[in-house]
RNA sequence: GGGAGCAUAGCUCAGCUGGGAGAGCACUUGCCUUACAAGCAAGGGGUCACAGGUUCGAGCCCUGUUGUUCCCACCA
C-alpha cells in the first residue's frame, strides 16, 4: 500500500508519536556490548528546581546533534542524562514554601526537612526531564542519575576521604564569602560583582604617641569596631616617624598598633588603611602576617554582635574547644543587634559628633553579591572546609596545555587557564541541610575529629558513643565535579566505567567554565588519573531579540515549550543550530523560528511531491546505470554535500553544516532538481520516469539522513514513508561520499544551461513579459553540444516554446529579437516589439561596462610580473580562463548593441 | 588593573588554512506555473568601524585608534 503524507505537517502529533516509538524500540539505550568505538557525552545536569529555558534548549540541541550523528556513524553512543540536587536553590524553595506555612527549618528539624526536600524532588524533579524529551533528546534514560543518589553519594564520600587523607582537604577559620540571606558561606566563584553607588569616608584616627591626626579612608565604616591595626607602607617616607606607634580607635577608645605592610598602597588615598581582619579578605591576610587579633563584630545573619555573642565565644575559649584560629567576638554595646546598614548610620553619626570625619567622597564601588539571591555578601572569618587548590590545579593546567583536552573554540582555553591559575582554595562547606553531608565526626568526650567513609557508631579514638556528625553539607559543585565518572559507577571499576570513560565531548556555556568545567577536569585527573573528556564544546548565551540576557526579573524569557507548541521541536532545534558559530551569543526571535518552520514545511512538501510520483511497490532506490544530465548534476552536488556536512560536524561547526543542508534542500533540490524532474515525470517514457524516481528518492532519503541530527522528527516521519531499508532513520547508516557519484563534467555543463535559463528569466522579468507568453529561443553557442538536448529545460524553466541551437558565428541575430549574453552562449528572444530600444541600449551598455571593468582588473593582474611569478599556477590559470571568457562576452555584447542599429 | 570577544546589506548574522563580498528577515516588481502563497521568479541595497603595515593580492594576517559587550581581580 502506497503511503501518503498528510496535507499539512502537524509537528505536535508527529513528534510525540515518534518519540514514543523511539523509546519503545530502545534506540537511545547504549547496551554496552560490541566492539565498535564508543562516543559518550554526559549531560550538564539541570537543577531539579529548574524549568527548561532557552539555555537548556540550546545546550541539549547541540548534544543531541552530536549524539545522533555519531550514533548513525556507527559508534556505540551513550548520552548519559541526570539532574543536580542544587543545594542552595532547592533548599531556598523548600524554606520559602515553609515560610508560607509559617514554619522554619529549625521548627521541624533536619530529618523532617530532608523528607520534605525528597518529597519535593519526587514531585518536581522529573519535570525538566520530561521537557528535555519534548526537545527530542536521545538520552539513555535507563541510565538517568541524580547527584544525590546512592552511587553519586558514594563517590562524593570516597573523594572527600581521599582528599582529606592526602591533606588536600582541611578545616579552618578562613575568610569566606558569607550570604546573610541564604545564611551560608559560598565559594569565590559564586560571588557576582555589581557596581553600586557608595561613598568613601575619610576618617581621622589619632596617633597615641604624637597626637597627630592620621587620615584614612574606608568604604565600610561599620566595620571599624573590629579594627585591630592601621597599616602603612614601610617605604612610605611620609609616615616613617610613625613606625612602632599606635592609634586610638575612635568610639571604642582602644589602642591598636600601626603596622608596616605591603598591602598599604602609597599611591592610593593617604596611603593609610585600617585593618579589620575579621571582615575583609585583605585585612585578614595582613592580620595573619602581623599576628593581629581577629575581632568579629558581625553575626552570621548580618547584625552587630552583642553581649550574648561574646559570651558564647568566650565559653568556647574557656572550655578549650576553640581552635587557635578562632576569632574573638566584640560586644558592640549600643550598636549590638543593628543590621549593618543601621550600624553604619549610627557609627557615622557618632564619628561625626566626635569630629572624626574629614569628608565624604561619592564613588562607584563593585559590591560582591550572592549569585543566587543577590544579597550583598559579607566577608567573614568562619570555620569552613576547604580544598587545597594548588596541587590540583597544576595537572589540570597541564592537560589543556598538552592538548589532552581541547576547547572549541580554543580561545576559551585561556579563559580556563586564567581561572585555574588564579584560583584560591575552594570553600566547600555550606551551612545547608539539602546536600551531601560532610563525613566528619566530632567526639564530645575526647575532642577528636574523624573523617570516614562509613558512618561510625563510636569514636574511633576513645570509643565514646557521644559523637556527632558535622552539620554542614558540601557545595553542590563538589558532586557536579565528579559527574563524568560518578555516573558511570566510580569508584567501582564497573563495565560502564571501563567502556565509556573517559567521555568524549562536554557541551556547555562559557558561563560555567569556572564553576564546573575546571572542577571536573582537576577532579577527573586527580581521582581517575584521566581527563574526563577530550573536547569541551562551548556555546554562548541565548539572548532576546534585543540582545538582552533572558532573565526572570526582566520577564523577557522565552519558553521553549511554547515555541515547540507553536512551531515544533524541529523548528526550534533548527533555529538554535543555525546562524551561529561556537562560543558566540545568539539572539532569539520568533521570526527566526518561523523561517525554520517554513523550511520544515518546504521539506514536507518536497516529500509530498516525491511520494505523489512513486509507484505502488517502489523499490528501495539504487543509482540506475543510465542517468540524465540533471541526475548526474544533483548527484555530484549531493556527494559534495555529504562531505561538507560530515566535515563540519567533525569540526563542531554545526551552524555551517546545517546551512549547507538548508541551501542544498531549498535551492538545489527543490528549486531546480524537482522542477527538472517534472520534465520526465510528466512525459510518458517509463524508463526515464523510473530513473527520475530512483534518483529523486535516493537523494531525498539520504539528505534526510544528513538532516536527521538537526531535525529528528520530520526526517523520521518522511523517511518512513519513502522506500527504505531498516526500521528507523535514527539507526540508519550515515551517508558517505563516493567517487561513483562524482560527475564534474556534467555538473559544469548543467551549470552553463542553468546560467542561460537564469539569464533568459532575468530578461523576461525586466521586460515584464508574463510567464504565459512563450517564446521560441535561438541559442548561439560556441559549444553547441552543451545545448543540443537542452530544449526541455528551457521549455520547462524559461517559458520557452522551443529552442534552435546553432554554432556561434553561423547565424546572424534574427530580426526583431533581443539578445541575452552569458559566458557560453548568446540567446536571442523574438520580442523586439516589447523592447524600448533606447532602454535596451542603455542596459547593454551598462552590462558592457561591468564586464569591461572586471576585464580590466584581471588584465592588470595578469600583466603584473609579481602576480605571474608568485601566485600559484592554478590561480594564474583561473584568471587566464576568466580573461578569455570575459573577452568573448564583451565582444558578444558589443555585437548586440550594434544589432540594435 | 588584567584578559577576551564583537564592529560586514535597513535588521539578525555567516564568511574555514588570504585569490572576483553571502544567507535569512525586511524592501521593490511580476506570478494562485497541479509539492509548497509558510510558495515561485526577478531585482535593489555593502569604502567589510578607522589609520597604518606585511603581501603580487587583505573582510581575513600584524600594529595602533575608536566604539561596544563580556570575563577575571583583595582598587582600603
Amino acid at each position: 500500500m502506497k503511503k501518503q503524507l498528510e496535507k499539512v505537517y502537524d509537528p505536535n502529533i508527529v513528534e510525540d508519536r515518534i518519540y514514543h516509538k523511539w523509546l519503545e524500540e530502545k534506540y537511545f539505550h547504549a547496551d554496552g556490548k560490541g566492539d565498535q568505538p564508543t562516543y559518550t557525552i554526559v549531560i550538564p545536569p539541570p537543577n531539579i528546581t529548574g524549568q527548561l529555558h532557552m539555555g537548556h534548549a540550546l545546550d541539549n540541541t547541540l548534544q543531541d546533534i552530536l549524539i545522533r550523528y555519531k550514533r548513525m556513524s556507527g559508534y556505540d553512543t551513550l548520552w548519559l542524562p541526570g539532574t543536580d540536587h542544587a543545594s542552595i536553590a532547592t533548599e531556598a524553595k523548600i524554606v520559602e514554601a515553609m515560610r508560607k506555612e509559617g514554619i522554619t527549618k529549625e521548627d521541624i528539624g533536619r530529618e523532617a526537612f530532608l523528607k520534605r526536600a525528597w518529597d519535593w524532588k519526587k514531585q518536581y524533579g522529573g519535570r525538566i526531564i520530561e521537557q528535555l524529551k519534548k526537545m527530542g533528546s536521545s538520552c539513555d534514560w535507563d541510565r538517568e542519575r541524580f547527584t544525590l543518589d546512592e552511587g553519586c553519594s558514594k563517590a562524593v564520600r570516597e573523594v572527600f576521604v581521599r582528599l582529606y587523607e592526602k591533606d588536600l582537604i582541611y578545616r579552618g577559620n578562613r575568610m569566606v564569602n558569607w550570604c546573610p540571606h541564604c545564611n551560608t558561606s559560598i565559594s569565590d566563584a559564586e560571588v557576582e560583582y555589581e557596581e553600586k553607588d557608595s561613598s568613601f569616608w575619610h576618617l581621622y584616627y589619632t596617633v597615641k604617641e604624637t597626637g597627630e591626626k592620621l587620615e584614612l579612608a574606608t568604604t565600610r565604616p561599620e566595620t571599624m569596631l573590629g579594627d585591630t591595626a592601621v597599616a602603612i607602607n614601610g617605604e612610605d617616607e611620609r609616615y616613617r616617624h610613625l613606625h612602632g606607634c599606635h592609634v586610638i580607635l575612635p568610639l571604642l577608645n582602644k589602642e591598636i598598633p600601626i603596622v608596616c605592610d605591603e598591602h598599604a598602597d602609597m599611591t592610593k588615598g593617604t596611603g593609610v588603611v585600617k585593618i579589620t581582619p575579621a571582615h575583609d579578605p585583605n585585612d585578614f591576610e595582613v592580620g595573619q602576617r602581623h599576628q593581629l587579633p581577629i575581632v568579629r563584630t558581625f553575626t552570621y545573619d548580618g547584625h552587630l554582635t552583642g553581649k550574648k555573642d561574646k559570651e558564647e565565644a568566650d565559653e568556647l575559649f574557656r572550655s578549650g574547644k576553640a581552635t587557635k584560629d578562632e576569632p574573638e567576638v566584640l560586644d558592640c554595646g549600643k550598636y549590638a543587634g543593628m543590621d549593618t546598614m543601621q550600624a553604619r548610620k549610627a557609627i557615622l553619626a557618632d564619628l561625626e559628633a566626635g569630629g572624626y570625619i574629614k569628608c565624604i567622597e561619592p564613588i562607584k564601588h563593585d559590591v560582591g553579591t550572592c549569585y543566587r539571591c543577590h544579597t550583598s555578601i559579607e566577608p567573614m572569618v568562619s570555620k569552613q572546609w576547604f580544598v587545597r587548590m594548588d596541587p590540583l590545579a597544576g595537572p589540570a593546567v597541564e592537560a589543556v596545555e598538552k592538548g589532552d583536552i581541547r576547547f572549541v573554540p580554543d580561545r576559551f582555553a585561556k579563559n580556563y587557564m586564567n581561572w585555574m591559575r588564579g584560583t584560591r582554595d575552594w570553600c566547600i562547606s555550606r551551612q545547608l541541610w539539602w546536600g551531601h553531608r560532610i563525613p566528619a565526626w566530632y567526639c564530645a568526650d575526647c575532642g577528636a575529629m574523624h573523617v570516614l567513609k562509613e558512618d561510625p557508631e563510636r569514636c574511633p579514638s576513645c570509643g565514646s558513643a557521644n559523637i556527632s556528625q558535622d552539620p554542614d553539607t558540601l557545595d553542590t559543585w563538589f558532586s557536579s565535579a565528579l559527574w563524568p565518572f560518578s555516573t558511570l559507577g566510580w569508584p567501582e571499576e564497573t563495565e560502564d566505567l571501563k567502556r565509556y570513560y573517559p567521555t568524549n565531548t562536554l557541551v556547555t556555556g562559557y558561563d560555567i567554565i569556572g564553576f564546573w568545567v575546571s572542577r571536573m577536569i582537576f577532579s577527573g585527573l586527580a581521582y581517575t588519573g584521566k581527563a574526563p573528556f577530550d573536547t569541551v564544546l562551548i556555546h554562548g548565551l541565548v539572548r532576546d531579540a534585543q540582545g538582552r540576557k533572558m532573565s526572570k526579573s526582566l520577564g523577557n524569557g522565552i519558553d521553549p515549550l511554547e515555541i515547540i507548541d507553536k512551531f515544533g521541536a524541529d523548528a526550534l532545534r533548527f533555529t538554535l543550530a543555525t546562524g551561529n558559530s561556537p562560543g558566540n551569543d545568539m539572539r532569539f526571535s520568533d521570526e527566526k523560528v518561523e523561517a525554520s518552520r517554513n523550511f520544515a514545511n518546504k521539506l514536507w512538501n518536497a516529500a509530498r511531491f516525491v511520494l505523489m510520483n512513486l509507484g505502488e511497490e517502489e523499490p528501495v532506490p539504487h543509482i540506475p546505470a543510465e542517468l540524465a544530465l540533471e541526475d548526474k548534476w544533483i548527484l555530484h552536488q549531493y556527494n559534495r554535500l555529504v562531505k561538507e556536512v560530515t566535515e563540519n560536524l567533525d569540526r563542531y561547526e554545526l551552524g555551517i553544516a546545517v546551512q549547507k543542508l538548508y541551501d542544498f534542500i531549498w535551492d538545489v533540490l527543490c528549486d531546480w532538481y524537482i522542477e527538472l524532474c517534472k520534465i520526465r515525470l510528466n512525459a510518458d517514457d517509463a524508463q526515464a520516469q523510473q530513473t527520475a524516481r530512483a534518483v529523486l528518492v535516493y537523494v531525498m532519503s539520504n539528505t534526510l539522513k544528513l538532516l536527521h541530527p538537526f531535525m529528528p522528527f520530520i526526517t523520521e516521519e518522511i523517511w518512513q514513508t519513502l522506500p527504505h531499508d531498516g526500521d528507523s532513520i535514527m539507526i540508519s547508516p550515515w551517508p558517505t561520499a563516493e567517487d561513483a557519484l562524482c560527475f564534474p563534467a556534467e555538473e559544469a555543463k548543467m551549470e552553463q544551461i542553468m546560467t542561460a535559463i537564469k539569464a533568459v528569466r532575468n530578461r523576461r522579468a525586466e521586460m515584464n513579459v508574463p510567464p504565459s507568453k512563450k517564446a521560441h529561443l535561438t541559442v548561439s553557442a560556441k559549444d553547441t553540444d552543451i545545448f543540443a538536448d537542452a530544449a526541455p529545460y528551457f521549455v520547462r524553466l524559461a517559458s520557452a516554446s522551443g529552442i534552435d541551437v546553432c554554432a556561434a558565428g553561423e547565424t546572424a541575430q534574427p530580426d526583431g529579437s533581443v539578445s541575452v549574453v552569458t559566458e557560453s552562449a548568446t540567446i536571442y528572444m523574438p520580442m523586439a516589439e516589447l523592447v524600448d530600444l533606447a532602454a535596451e541600449r542603455k542596459r547593454l551598455q551598462k552590462e558592457l561596462e561591468d564586464v569591461e571593468r572586471r576585464l580590466q582588473q584581471i588584465t592588470a593582474k595578469l600583466s603584473n610580473q609579481g602576480f605571474l611569478s608568485k601566485a600559484p599556477a592554478a590561480v594564474v590559470e583561473e584568471q587566464r580562463v576568466n580573461q578569455q571568457k570575459l573577452t568573448e562576452k564583451a565582444a558578444l555584447i558589443k555585437a548586440g548593441i550594434e544589432n540594435l542599429g
